[in-house]
RNA sequence: GGCUCGGUAGUUCAGUUGGUUAGAACGCCAGCCUGUCACGCUGGAGGUCGUGGGUUCGAGCCCCAUUCGAGUCGCCA
């Protein structure tokens, strides 16, 4: 700690050593602890808490907690000593003390219990939130794997490039941020969901391995692990990579950082692949838990010919679960629970061994109980839940099953973190709404087998190399080959039913790039706040951003968005549509 | 936009079948206390029960509307 003024010493680095030391520390009053003609009072600073022993109460005269405050003293040994303290084994006798900040008494909530406050006040004070000793480390801890990142990054030979936060809207699927100008009336800007287009044409100009820690707005609704508005990426690129090469750069990045910052038992590298058909298949997800035992099963060719009107017809998933001591009101319950996302309901057996029993045993035909039996491997003691629906809706809820059977049946071990890359994303899918073909991810990734594929293959039997990585349930990373044949990307817009035009129009500056030389190249972007709130065993992303929006994208602290002059509307060229109510 | 839950003292919450003056803990204020560290003890102040309407002799509680917040679905990689 560099010596002025204000300090010689921070407040978390005081020990027995420094005993008789004349010393000055400042930060804020944490505790203020009144015994007759002694105070013991607690200051805190960035860095730490130390006790300060004041014997003349006069000195504390009109002094609240949370007053700002500057100690002259002598570093004492403590007759009683903190073992929970890290400077517990030392006190500063305090010949003098100053008020460097003013404190009004009563706060919003008291500091050391700010994460039981309710965050709407946590939010509108997030300066006094952050003083929280827990609170204030997330930020810290922040500040550190960016660092190990950048230097990781930096080692590997990637140069950090800032692209445009002013940019054009692009393709990611998501809503803009869309900012106008004075400039040029009746234009707008549009903040960027992703650096897409500028990272590849950044491998266009031959930087091989481009890297940013990158600001991305996506104009959507927040979750508990989504904020609204803007996020950040650790967003990267290489040329003349496969993918292979990919994930061996993330891996490396991903086990460092876990590794380095958490005490999870992770899994090792390389990490296990899982072709996105058979996720499907499998877990019913395209991002799986896999510290969650429990498979799906397709019993829809064994209900094929039956009588039972629930599953006539239907797509049926079946989960086996070893729950036969549960009471009838925890099967009730995840019906309820399933129902509650617009699903018809659980159907649940139980096999003892020889015989089915259970909520609609009475409904199936013997040969359809025996094959149930015989596909799930049913052995004594097991349940089978299940789900019946159309193919779309079986398997949303047949994930969500999964899931609460889990979390319900304890079978996740927290302490683990597995990753698993999903690979071979379909490159088409046929949208729901519109019937009809359409990306199923985003169109800048190459069709596994190229042009030829394009030209040759059933478009819905296209797989991409598009790939995910995917860890305890939550997606931390997206990307893929990208294409940069002019060619292929023509063919690829043409099968959706754009034709050459809009590729050249919609992606003018990526399109006209590809045809001075575009080398292969391939990348991907980490969920940087996602991947922090894991690492710090957070449920809530807002609680790893420093001044986060709430779920209305409204800053509660700074009061924004806000309304503007009519006069400042006018200057941009804009006029507002007045509705009183809805539309 | 839909569904679910919530809004009571500065904070976190309780509040019975609708019934006198709406409670507790922490915080705040005052007093006592020389080894506390979640200090302790005594006393005190502090409330538009989110807002508006309704039912009722009487509403924190019941009904309607509205607003704010959270979770979730839609949406979003």
């Amino acid at each position: 700690m560099k010596t002025n003024y204000y300090h010689t010493h921070s407040c978390g680095e005081l020990r027995l050593a420094d005993v008789g030391k004349k010393v000055v520390i400042s930060g804020w009053l944490a505790q203020l602890r009144k015994l007759g003609g002694i105070v013991f009072c607690t200051v805190r600073d960035n860095y730490g808490i130390t006790q300060i022993v004041v014997h003349d109460e006069k000195m504390l005269d009109g002094i609240c907690k949370e007053t700002v405050v500057r100690v002259e003293g002598e570093v004492v040994e403590r007759s009683s000593k903190n073992p929970k303290m890290e400077t517990g084994d030392i006190e500063i006798n305090v010949s003098s003390l100053q008020v460097l900040g003013k404190c009004n008494p009563v706060l919003p909530f008291e500091i050391n219990d700010a994460p039981n406050t309710k965050e709407e006040l946590r939010f509108k004070y997030r300066y006094l939130d952050l003083r929280n000793p827990q609170t204030h480390e997330v930020l810290k801890k922040r500040s550190e794997i960016l660092h190990y990142i950048r230097n990781k990054m930096h080692d590997n030979g990637f140069v950090e490039v800032q692209t445009p936060i002013l940019a054009s809207s692009s393709p990611e699927g998501a809503r803009d941020f869309i900012v106008p100008t004075f400039f040029n009336k009746g234009e707008f800007y549009a903040l960027p969901q992703a650096p897409q287009q500028f990272k590849q044409l950044l491998m266009v100009s031959g930087y091989e391995k481009y890297f940013q820690i990158a600001p991305c707005f996506r104009n959507e609704a927040a979750r508990a692990d989504r904020t609204p508005g803007e996020f950040y990426q650790i967003d990267f690129e290489m040329s003349f990579a496969t993918q292979e090469d990919i994930f061996e750069v993330c891996e490396d990045l991903v086990t460092g950082i876990y590794t380095n910052f958490t005490n999870y038992q992770i899994s090792e590298a390389p990490f296990v692949h899982i072709p996105y058909k058979e996720a499907i298949e499998k877990y019913c997800s395209d991002k799986p838990d896999l510290r969650n035992p429990l498979i799906v099963h397709d019993l829809t060719d064994v209900f094929a010919n039956t009588e039972f009107n629930a599953f006539k017809g239907k797509c049926v998933k079946a989960i086996k679960a070893q729950c036969a001591d549960k009471p009838r009101r925890f099967y009730d319950e995840l019906s309820t629970y399933i129902v509650s996302y617009e699903g018809k309901g659980v159907a649940w057996l139980k096999f003892d061994g020889q015989e089915l029993t259970g909520s609609i045993a009475k409904f199936l035909k013997a040969d359809e109980k025996a094959n149930l039996i015989k596909e799930m491997s049913l052995s004594a003691g097991d349940s089978v839940f299940m789900i019946a629906d159309q193919k779309t809706m079986a398997i949303k809820l047949a994930n969500f099953l999964r899931i609460k059977l889990g979390q319900e049946l304890n079978l996740i071990d927290e302490n683990k973190v597995i990753f698993c890359w999903i690979v071979d994303f379909p490159f088409y899918e046929i949208n729901e709404e519109t019937g009809k073909l359409d990306f199923s991810h985003n169109p800048f990734s190459m069709p596994q087998g190229g042009l030829d594929s394009l030209l040759h293959k059933d478009p819905l039997s296209i797989v991409a190399y598009q790939y995910d990585l995917v860890c305890n349930g939550y997606e931390m990373l997206s990307g893929g080959v990208r294409n940069h044949d002019q060619e292929t990307m023509v063919k690829a817009f043409e099968i959706v039913g754009y034709d050459k035009s809009v590729v050249e129009n919609k992606f003018s500056a990526l399109f006209n790039a590809f045809s001075y030389g575009a080398p292969p190249h391939a990348g991907g972007a980490i969920g940087f706040d996602r991947m922090l709130m894991q690492i710090l065993g957070y449920d809530l992303i807002r609680e790893v951003i420093a001044f986060p929006l709430n779920k209305n994208g409204r800053d509660l602290l700074m009061n924004t968005p806000s309304t503007i002059s009519d006069e400042t509307l006018k200057d941009l060229g804009l006029q507002l549509i007045k509705n009183d109510k809805k539309d």
